[in-house]
DNA sequence: TATGAATGAGGATTCATTCAT
DNA sequence: AATGAATGAATCCTCATTCAT
């Protein structure tokens, strides 16, 4: 019935509450991913989560306010599941290349979730805000350790961050190269003012088999 | 009234039909800047422009076909202006340092400007692809004559658009720095394959005095 | 405020949504009877109903198949009508006396309903097929008993069903005679092959008292 | 580019101003036969006239006027054609054999006109009046000539002139017979009080070889 | 909590009609 | 007479939101 699902848990581990919450989450994903976030409807998400529409109200106090929840949420558990890949990762480079990589292959593998993340991205300036803060992080990091070279300001982030996402959108449109991860990775080192060898040689190196 | 001008000219040179039809698309550029394309309403549309909600409909099929023309419009005239620059201009590295930061500079000192199109190429893939295939010819010339070493394909292409994209969405948005112009092209060099050092010399250097 | 009453039941035997439905149909037949089907609009229609315009669509899915439902429900109640009073009648002759009479007598003594049938089936072709049906059903019959003489196809169940539709606008109209049953009747029988003077005995027939 | 023609004549013996306004009625009865008089366009017609819009009103006050002034017409040229095939017959169940056949065969050979006299006279009761005379005229022939029985009245015009409209309807429809001109002529003397062999006799005489 | 009918403002679109040229 | 752009009321339909159950 409902093919994504990334915070309802198959198992009635959360409350019933919170698992009819967990799937207006879920649905809403979905159905931004179609439609973007502005053309979605409110009914439409709620019969996709199969309750009523009433019931949407119940949870989220409207429209706007889902649509920030959810997209937040969503950054959350995407980063989530990065960090967890790179608890013990300590190379900036090394996590950079790891984060874009991982990041590309999660949301190019599922659509719905790609397309909801990239749409959340260019409707609400707070998201890519928020984004921009987890990005840096590993950039500023860089910085420390030497090997970004460029200086880490406001309009650095939101390049290379805008970067990530047209790589995305290529990725998600279907026209683009089976080495988009490498690819993306390398320029945006590149970016970063690694210089071009040593970013070519970083964004192809081996990762943990689970990242393509 | 209407403080954004770009297809109706001052002067009485046109048909009075052409005229309430540059006026309908000078209000539709300055109504997607503010909303967004899918958001804008028609009849928003048409107040702006100063007529009722009827004349639209007998310059436009409908909302899309507006949408589309008024888009494709936008990105020729910005283009016609772009290669007026660059009539005599034969340098690949030349034409991008030029392209990019008059572009940036067009757009966002005219900020309906700047956001209509940038929320047009995010709403119409048509769009994009149009971008693309303009921007594809410089850094086409570039590998001819053996600036650019990086392989030009359809993801690069997505990937040095978004980037402009991205940084004009940061001008737009007003957090970004005074050197945009030239940090963008200096990234958009890199991205090409030219070297940190060249890239930044050139994106650097002196443009006609019009230019910033 | 709303004079015509069909399938709202005054008591309140339906659930709130039944009953709004069923307000709707009845204000349905109201607007279709004064203006025709093509020119009721939605907006008079509810207005009528005493509801909001959305409600409407709550109810269906847009007016074309509100006609479509109006229509084959008020076909269907007529015919309901007509069938419990020739339960018991076996004699085609009779039937169509019987069925015929009836149905002048019903749809003329209530214009809105009589109206909006006629025009419904000027409108709607599947609901002039389906009438077609049922009438074919008494004349079969006939043929079988061997009193209608004419052979059955489809151009006769035209006339046949065009003639009775001719008679109720003629009695709509107010123009008509007090016989217009009768004459109806003995003319319909006429079309049959029945012969004229068995035609006018069986249409001046007296019927139960209920029937005019 | 405009293949119905009724009033405009082929060679230009009107006026200018005539013939616009001739072309105008013949666009108007192939919008009306497509689209129903109710659902015809102004600007639709016009367009198929081959006129601007804005001519419309230089011939007509407004579009009840049109459709009043053009249904008109249309009986008064059906009228004039079937009068000049009768104009020596005397016989009144001639004529009536003579005018039914004929007009069948007219407006179903020609179905824009056909559809248009169809659907004109459901719209417009003047028009059925106006019809209403004309049969009289002949019926009325036929009580003087004692051969129809039945009595003249509002009612029984109404009846007949339904019928021939409901055998026109089904004609058009396409699903009906071949001898649907005979077969409606002995319904409709039937209906007058001939007895059905001679009606059937009448109906299936021969005619002027250019009547079906 | 959950429901789902009801609401009514708002959006796209059509169209009869007017009027300056 | 003819034009065709302009008008704005009216139409169908959608949708976020509310509320009684």
């Amino acid at each position: 019935m409902q093919p994504f699902r990334l915070f309802a848990p198959e198992v009635a581990s959360l409350g019933k509450s919170a698992r009819t919450r967990a799937q207006l989450m879920d649905a809403a994903i979905a159905v931004f991913a179609r439609h973007g976030i502005e053309a979605a409807s409110v009914n439409e998400i709620a019969r996709a989560a199969g309750v009523a529409n009433g019931t949407f109200y119940v949870h989220f106090r409207d429209k706007d306010e889902m649509a920030s929840v959810v997209s937040l949420a969503l950054a959350a558990e995407i980063a989530r599941q990065l960090d967890e890949d790179m608890r013990d990762v300590d190379c900036a480079i090394q996590r950079i290349v790891c984060a874009t990589r991982r990041f590309l292959q999660i949301s190019s593998e599922q659509p719905p979730l790609g397309w909801a993340f990239l749409k959340a991205c260019q409707a609400l300036p707070d998201l890519r805000y928020q984004v921009g803060v987890y990005m840096r992080q590993d950039i500023a990091r860089g910085v420390r350790q030497g090997v970004f070279t460029e200086p880490v300001d406001d309009f650095l982030i939101d390049c290379v961050g805008g970067l990530v996402l047209s790589a995305l959108l290529s990725c998600l449109s279907g026209t683009s190269a089976a080495d988009a991860g490498p690819r993306t990775v390398e320029m945006q080192l590149r970016l970063l003012g690694v210089d071009s060898q040593a970013a070519k040689a970083a964004s192809r190196q081996a990762l943990d088999p689970l990242i393509g």
